[in-house]
DNA sequence: GTCATAATTACGTCCTTTGCTAAGTACGCA
DNA sequence: TGCGTACTTAGCAAAGGACGTAATTATGAC
Protein backbone atom coordinates (compact mmCIF):
# COMPACT_ATOMS: atom_id res chain seq x y z
CA UNK A 1 0.00 0.00 0.00
CA UNK A 2 2.73 2.56 -0.60
CA UNK A 3 1.24 4.22 -4.33
CA UNK A 4 -0.40 7.40 -4.05
CA UNK A 5 -3.38 6.29 -4.88
CA UNK A 6 -3.58 3.90 -2.27
CA UNK A 7 -2.36 6.51 0.40
CA UNK A 8 -5.35 9.06 -0.80
CA UNK A 9 -8.39 6.09 -0.35
CA UNK A 10 -7.00 5.27 2.54
CA UNK A 11 -6.88 8.93 3.66
CA UNK A 12 -10.40 9.51 2.79
CA UNK A 13 -11.62 6.61 4.45
CA UNK A 14 -12.47 8.21 7.63
CA UNK A 15 -15.07 10.46 8.19
CA UNK A 16 -13.48 12.73 10.16
CA UNK A 17 -10.52 13.17 7.75
CA UNK A 18 -13.26 13.64 4.94
CA UNK A 19 -15.26 16.26 7.01
CA UNK A 20 -12.43 18.15 7.94
CA UNK A 21 -12.03 18.33 3.87
CA UNK A 22 -16.14 19.14 3.39
CA UNK A 23 -15.17 22.20 5.99
CA UNK A 24 -11.94 22.85 3.82
CA UNK A 25 -14.01 23.66 0.71
CA UNK A 26 -15.51 27.12 2.37
CA UNK A 27 -11.82 28.34 2.70
CA UNK A 28 -8.70 27.90 5.11
CA UNK A 29 -9.20 27.28 8.71
CA UNK A 30 -6.36 26.38 11.61
CA UNK A 31 -6.30 22.95 13.48
CA UNK A 32 -8.71 24.20 16.47
CA UNK A 33 -11.14 25.19 14.10
CA UNK A 34 -10.67 21.73 12.27
CA UNK A 35 -11.09 19.92 15.03
CA UNK A 36 -13.71 22.31 16.81
CA UNK A 37 -16.68 19.65 15.30
CA UNK A 38 -15.48 16.33 17.13
CA UNK A 39 -15.53 15.25 20.52
CA UNK A 40 -11.95 13.42 20.02
CA UNK A 41 -9.08 15.35 21.55
CA UNK A 42 -6.88 17.81 20.00
CA UNK A 43 -4.22 15.51 19.41
CA UNK A 44 -6.04 12.91 18.04
CA UNK A 45 -7.78 15.91 15.28
CA UNK A 46 -4.18 17.01 14.10
CA UNK A 47 -2.81 13.73 13.87
CA UNK A 48 -6.14 13.43 11.55
CA UNK A 49 -4.71 16.24 10.08
CA UNK A 50 -1.48 15.49 9.85
CA UNK A 51 -2.74 12.46 7.78
CA UNK A 52 -4.22 14.54 5.14
CA UNK A 53 -0.90 16.95 4.66
CA UNK A 54 1.47 13.96 4.58
CA UNK A 55 -0.86 12.29 1.88
CA UNK A 56 -1.40 15.95 -0.25
CA UNK A 57 -4.53 16.54 0.16
CA UNK A 58 -3.83 19.36 2.60
CA UNK A 59 -1.13 21.75 2.92
CA UNK A 60 -0.86 24.14 5.93
CA UNK A 61 0.76 27.45 6.28
CA UNK A 62 1.71 29.44 9.44
CA UNK A 63 0.32 32.26 10.52
CA UNK A 64 1.02 33.42 14.45
CA UNK A 65 0.40 30.51 16.02
CA UNK A 66 -1.88 28.95 14.05
CA UNK A 67 -1.36 26.31 11.29
CA UNK A 68 -3.85 27.66 8.59
CA UNK A 69 -4.81 24.56 6.53
CA UNK A 70 -6.13 24.38 2.52
CA UNK A 71 -7.38 21.90 0.42
CA UNK A 72 -4.96 20.56 -1.92
CA UNK A 73 -6.78 19.25 -4.98
CA UNK A 74 -4.27 17.65 -7.07
CA UNK A 75 -4.97 14.09 -5.64
CA UNK A 76 -8.71 14.53 -5.48
CA UNK A 77 -8.13 14.73 -9.42
CA UNK A 78 -6.47 12.19 -9.82
CA UNK A 79 -9.16 10.06 -7.74
CA UNK A 80 -11.48 11.75 -10.31
CA UNK A 81 -9.22 10.51 -13.14
CA UNK A 82 -9.05 7.35 -11.74
CA UNK A 83 -13.28 6.87 -11.54
CA UNK A 84 -13.25 7.62 -14.99
CA UNK A 85 -13.43 4.28 -16.86
CA UNK A 86 -16.22 3.31 -14.21
CA UNK A 87 -18.34 6.44 -15.70
CA UNK A 88 -20.23 4.29 -17.64
CA UNK A 89 -21.59 1.41 -15.78
CA UNK A 90 -23.72 4.13 -14.10
CA UNK A 91 -23.55 7.33 -16.41
CA UNK A 92 -27.23 7.45 -17.03
CA UNK A 93 -27.56 8.22 -13.23
CA UNK A 94 -25.08 11.15 -13.47
CA UNK A 95 -26.57 14.84 -14.00
CA UNK A 96 -23.17 16.13 -14.83
CA UNK A 97 -22.06 13.71 -17.08
CA UNK A 98 -24.93 11.85 -19.21
CA UNK A 99 -25.10 14.19 -22.14
CA UNK A 100 -21.14 14.07 -22.22
CA UNK A 101 -21.08 10.47 -21.81
CA UNK A 102 -24.26 9.55 -24.66
CA UNK A 103 -22.92 11.82 -27.03
CA UNK A 104 -19.42 9.96 -26.51
CA UNK A 105 -20.88 6.34 -26.72
CA UNK A 106 -22.95 7.58 -30.00
CA UNK A 107 -20.72 8.97 -31.36
CA UNK A 108 -16.69 8.46 -30.70
CA UNK A 109 -16.43 4.73 -30.48
CA UNK A 110 -13.94 5.06 -27.82
CA UNK A 111 -13.87 0.89 -27.98
CA UNK A 112 -16.41 -0.16 -26.11
CA UNK A 113 -20.57 -0.88 -26.42
CA UNK A 114 -22.87 1.12 -24.82
CA UNK A 115 -25.13 -1.69 -24.59
CA UNK A 116 -22.83 -3.54 -22.18
CA UNK A 117 -23.30 -3.56 -18.45
CA UNK B 1 -15.38 3.83 10.12
CA UNK B 2 -18.97 1.98 9.79
CA UNK B 3 -20.28 4.45 6.85
CA UNK B 4 -21.04 3.27 3.26
CA UNK B 5 -18.55 5.36 2.62
CA UNK B 6 -15.47 5.24 4.59
CA UNK B 7 -15.89 1.44 3.94
CA UNK B 8 -16.13 2.26 0.32
CA UNK B 9 -12.72 4.64 0.53
CA UNK B 10 -10.75 1.66 2.54
CA UNK B 11 -12.15 -1.06 -0.19
CA UNK B 12 -10.45 1.21 -2.52
CA UNK B 13 -7.40 1.58 -0.71
CA UNK B 14 -5.61 -1.09 -1.73
CA UNK B 15 -3.79 -1.77 -5.55
CA UNK B 16 -4.77 -5.04 -5.27
CA UNK B 17 -8.40 -4.80 -5.08
CA UNK B 18 -8.44 -1.75 -7.53
CA UNK B 19 -6.83 -3.84 -10.19
CA UNK B 20 -9.35 -6.67 -10.03
CA UNK B 21 -12.46 -3.70 -10.34
CA UNK B 22 -10.32 -2.47 -13.42
CA UNK B 23 -10.02 -6.33 -14.87
CA UNK B 24 -13.97 -5.92 -14.48
CA UNK B 25 -14.63 -3.31 -16.62
CA UNK B 26 -13.47 -5.64 -19.46
CA UNK B 27 -16.52 -8.02 -18.14
CA UNK B 28 -17.31 -10.73 -15.77
CA UNK B 29 -14.72 -13.00 -14.49
CA UNK B 30 -14.39 -15.81 -12.16
CA UNK B 31 -12.46 -15.89 -8.72
CA UNK B 32 -9.01 -17.55 -10.35
CA UNK B 33 -9.28 -15.31 -13.25
CA UNK B 34 -9.38 -12.18 -10.81
CA UNK B 35 -6.56 -13.71 -8.98
CA UNK B 36 -4.25 -14.95 -11.81
CA UNK B 37 -2.36 -11.75 -12.38
CA UNK B 38 -0.96 -11.18 -8.96
CA UNK B 39 1.32 -13.14 -6.67
CA UNK B 40 -0.26 -13.84 -3.99
CA UNK B 41 -1.83 -17.32 -3.12
CA UNK B 42 -5.18 -17.49 -3.95
CA UNK B 43 -7.35 -17.69 -0.58
CA UNK B 44 -5.39 -14.00 -0.34
CA UNK B 45 -7.02 -12.82 -3.73
CA UNK B 46 -10.31 -14.34 -2.34
CA UNK B 47 -10.23 -12.18 0.66
CA UNK B 48 -9.46 -9.41 -1.62
CA UNK B 49 -12.72 -10.58 -3.75
CA UNK B 50 -14.52 -11.01 -0.30
CA UNK B 51 -13.97 -7.59 1.03
CA UNK B 52 -14.94 -6.20 -2.30
CA UNK B 53 -18.37 -8.30 -1.89
CA UNK B 54 -18.87 -6.71 1.43
CA UNK B 55 -19.16 -3.23 0.96
CA UNK B 56 -21.16 -3.76 -2.00
CA UNK B 57 -18.31 -3.09 -5.27
CA UNK B 58 -18.67 -6.15 -6.62
CA UNK B 59 -21.37 -9.30 -6.69
CA UNK B 60 -20.41 -12.48 -7.23
CA UNK B 61 -23.13 -15.62 -9.08
CA UNK B 62 -22.81 -18.89 -9.29
CA UNK B 63 -22.27 -21.05 -12.38
CA UNK B 64 -20.90 -24.79 -12.11
CA UNK B 65 -17.71 -24.09 -9.53
CA UNK B 66 -16.77 -21.20 -10.27
CA UNK B 67 -18.40 -17.32 -8.61
CA UNK B 68 -18.31 -15.14 -11.80
CA UNK B 69 -17.64 -11.40 -9.72
CA UNK B 70 -19.21 -8.46 -11.63
CA UNK B 71 -19.25 -4.49 -10.97
CA UNK B 72 -21.67 -3.32 -8.80
CA UNK B 73 -21.54 0.61 -9.98
CA UNK B 74 -23.72 2.21 -7.22
CA UNK B 75 -20.55 2.79 -4.68
CA UNK B 76 -18.19 4.17 -7.01
CA UNK B 77 -20.93 6.75 -8.01
CA UNK B 78 -21.27 7.55 -4.37
CA UNK B 79 -17.70 8.27 -4.54
CA UNK B 80 -18.40 10.59 -7.87
CA UNK B 81 -21.13 12.35 -5.71
CA UNK B 82 -19.03 12.76 -3.00
CA UNK B 83 -16.39 14.45 -5.21
CA UNK B 84 -18.56 16.75 -6.30
CA UNK B 85 -18.27 19.97 -4.33
CA UNK B 86 -14.11 19.46 -4.77
CA UNK B 87 -14.17 19.48 -8.88
CA UNK B 88 -14.57 23.50 -8.21
CA UNK B 89 -10.58 23.82 -6.77
CA UNK B 90 -9.44 21.66 -10.41
CA UNK B 91 -12.23 21.92 -12.85
CA UNK B 92 -9.97 24.10 -15.08
CA UNK B 93 -7.72 21.17 -15.68
CA UNK B 94 -10.70 18.15 -16.23
CA UNK B 95 -11.38 17.65 -19.63
CA UNK B 96 -14.67 15.94 -19.11
CA UNK B 97 -16.64 18.90 -17.33
CA UNK B 98 -14.63 21.81 -17.83
CA UNK B 99 -17.32 22.79 -20.28
CA UNK B 100 -20.42 22.23 -17.91
CA UNK B 101 -18.10 24.28 -14.78
CA UNK B 102 -17.08 26.79 -17.66
CA UNK B 103 -20.77 26.80 -18.34
CA UNK B 104 -21.70 27.10 -14.36
CA UNK B 105 -18.95 29.92 -13.29
CA UNK B 106 -20.77 32.12 -16.03
CA UNK B 107 -23.89 32.43 -13.83
CA UNK B 108 -25.88 29.92 -14.76
CA UNK B 109 -28.46 28.22 -11.86
CA UNK B 110 -27.60 24.33 -13.17
CA UNK B 111 -28.80 23.74 -16.27
CA UNK B 112 -27.03 21.52 -18.87
CA UNK B 113 -26.59 23.62 -22.14
CA UNK B 114 -27.85 21.16 -24.39
CA UNK B 115 -26.49 22.83 -27.91
CA UNK B 116 -23.35 21.67 -26.38
CA UNK B 117 -21.03 20.07 -29.05
C1' DG C 1 12.20 36.78 30.76
C1' DT C 2 7.34 34.93 31.89
C1' DC C 3 3.10 33.37 30.63
C1' DA C 4 -0.84 31.83 27.69
C1' DT C 5 -2.32 29.88 23.35
C1' DA C 6 -1.80 26.72 19.30
C1' DA C 7 -0.22 22.71 17.83
C1' DT C 8 2.76 18.59 17.79
C1' DT C 9 5.27 14.53 19.60
C1' DA C 10 5.80 10.47 22.67
C1' DC C 11 4.03 6.47 24.41
C1' DG C 12 0.77 2.82 25.52
C1' DT C 13 -3.34 0.13 24.27
C1' DC C 14 -6.75 -1.94 21.51
C1' DC C 15 -8.47 -3.44 17.22
C1' DT C 16 -8.25 -4.36 12.25
C1' DT C 17 -5.99 -5.83 8.12
C1' DT C 18 -3.02 -8.73 5.33
C1' DG C 19 -0.44 -12.38 4.29
C1' DC C 20 0.52 -17.45 4.77
C1' DT C 21 -0.58 -22.79 5.21
C1' DA C 22 -3.83 -26.30 5.96
C1' DA C 23 -8.29 -27.96 5.99
C1' DG C 24 -13.11 -27.82 4.44
C1' DT C 25 -17.19 -27.14 1.21
C1' DA C 26 -19.72 -27.15 -3.30
C1' DC C 27 -20.28 -28.65 -7.77
C1' DG C 28 -19.91 -31.54 -12.21
C1' DC C 29 -18.64 -35.77 -14.21
C1' DA C 30 -17.57 -40.62 -14.96
C1' DT D 1 -20.16 -43.10 -5.47
C1' DG D 2 -15.74 -41.40 -5.83
C1' DC D 3 -12.65 -37.83 -7.95
C1' DG D 4 -10.98 -33.33 -9.56
C1' DT D 5 -11.75 -28.41 -9.88
C1' DA D 6 -13.12 -23.96 -7.80
C1' DC D 7 -13.42 -21.59 -4.05
C1' DT D 8 -13.87 -20.53 1.08
C1' DT D 9 -12.88 -20.91 6.00
C1' DA D 10 -9.81 -21.45 10.04
C1' DG D 11 -5.99 -20.27 12.57
C1' DC D 12 -1.78 -17.69 13.24
C1' DA D 13 1.84 -13.97 13.10
C1' DA D 14 3.28 -9.36 11.53
C1' DA D 15 2.08 -4.74 10.60
C1' DG D 16 -0.64 -0.66 10.81
C1' DG D 17 -4.29 2.58 12.46
C1' DA D 18 -6.84 5.30 15.94
C1' DC D 19 -7.59 6.79 20.34
C1' DG D 20 -6.27 8.88 24.94
C1' DT D 21 -3.05 11.18 28.44
C1' DA D 22 1.06 13.52 29.29
C1' DA D 23 4.88 16.07 27.87
C1' DT D 24 7.03 19.27 24.45
C1' DT D 25 7.77 22.92 20.91
C1' DA D 26 6.64 27.43 18.82
C1' DT D 27 4.83 31.88 18.75
C1' DG D 28 2.99 36.33 20.51
C1' DA D 29 1.69 39.44 24.47
C1' DC D 30 3.13 41.58 28.57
Amino acid sequence: MTDTLSRTFAALADPTRRSMLDRLTLGVASVSELAAPFSMTLPSASRHLKVLEEVGLISKGRHAQTRPCRIEPALLQDVDEWLKPFRRFYAQRLDMLSDYLDTLNQGEGHGFNSDRP
